[in-house]
DNA sequence: GTCGTACTACGATGGTTATCGTACGACCAC
DNA sequence: GTGGTCGTACGATAACCATCGTAGTACGAC
């Protein structure tokens, strides 16, 4: 019957290294909900469950947001039991854009600060 | 009458260096009409009219993106006559955020320079 | 004044996006 | 098996965005 185990057939699709636009990149991080997924896996463990953000968002609505993430090339998505593991493709980016996902963080540390005085 | 002149009061609205936001910014460069238009003020001289780009879009188009780009606060835009300049406001963005739009161009170029193989 | 160039404002349109709620599937623990 | 948690799929909606064409303003040259 090709019945093959059910985690298996939850593989996500994501784009080769080569295929990450800088464009798409930069739509992904443009929005707040975005960036700060992005921020978290930075600064915190390297996986990170989608349930572990907590974003001021419907549960639907966060699909949607790690979707364009992961569509983007800017995180990679994998399942682990019921859990979705949400993992920075930082070593990617910074061979395909070196030092921009540096920028970026840094820009948002930075904006941060100035907004908290 | 409190007359002044006609080119003062075309006077357009920029956002002041601390009203920038990173996410309009991201937004704004994720376009790759406006990005190109980046890119080219970036590699050219320091002031280029808006007619100067040769897009491949309307002329009403063309007006809306140069707007997106000045309201995200990424380009200065005045009047000189009939012409509109443009500049980049790369030492605000460079204070504002260190480094980002030196990644971004370079990230293009990179691309660019991918694609041409 | 007229004419041409540069650009804008307005209105429309089609496509994309962010958002949600509900219903469902996959997994783990029991 | 049951139940709970985590996430998806679907459908809907409202907002946004890129695009255009037309009509118009501002300016410089004549």
């Amino acid at each position: 019957m090709t019945r093959q185990s059910a985690t298996a057939s939850r593989e996500l699709e994501h784009p080769a290294r080569d295929a990450v636009r800088l464009e798409h990149v930069l739509h992904a991080l443009s929005d707040p909900v975005r960036l700060s997924v992005v921020r978290r896996l930075a600064d915190g463990p390297p996986e990170q469950a989608c349930s572990s953000f907590d974003l001021p968002v419907s549960k639907s609505t966060c699909t949607h947001h790690f979707r364009v993430l992961r569509e983007s090339g800017v995180i990679n998505q994998v399942y682990r039991g019921t859990a979705k593991m949400n993992a920075l493709r930082d070593t990617d980016l910074d061979v395909l854009f070196p030092g921009l996902l540096t920028a970026v963080l840094a820009a948002a540390r930075a904006q941060d600060g100035r907004e908290a005085g």
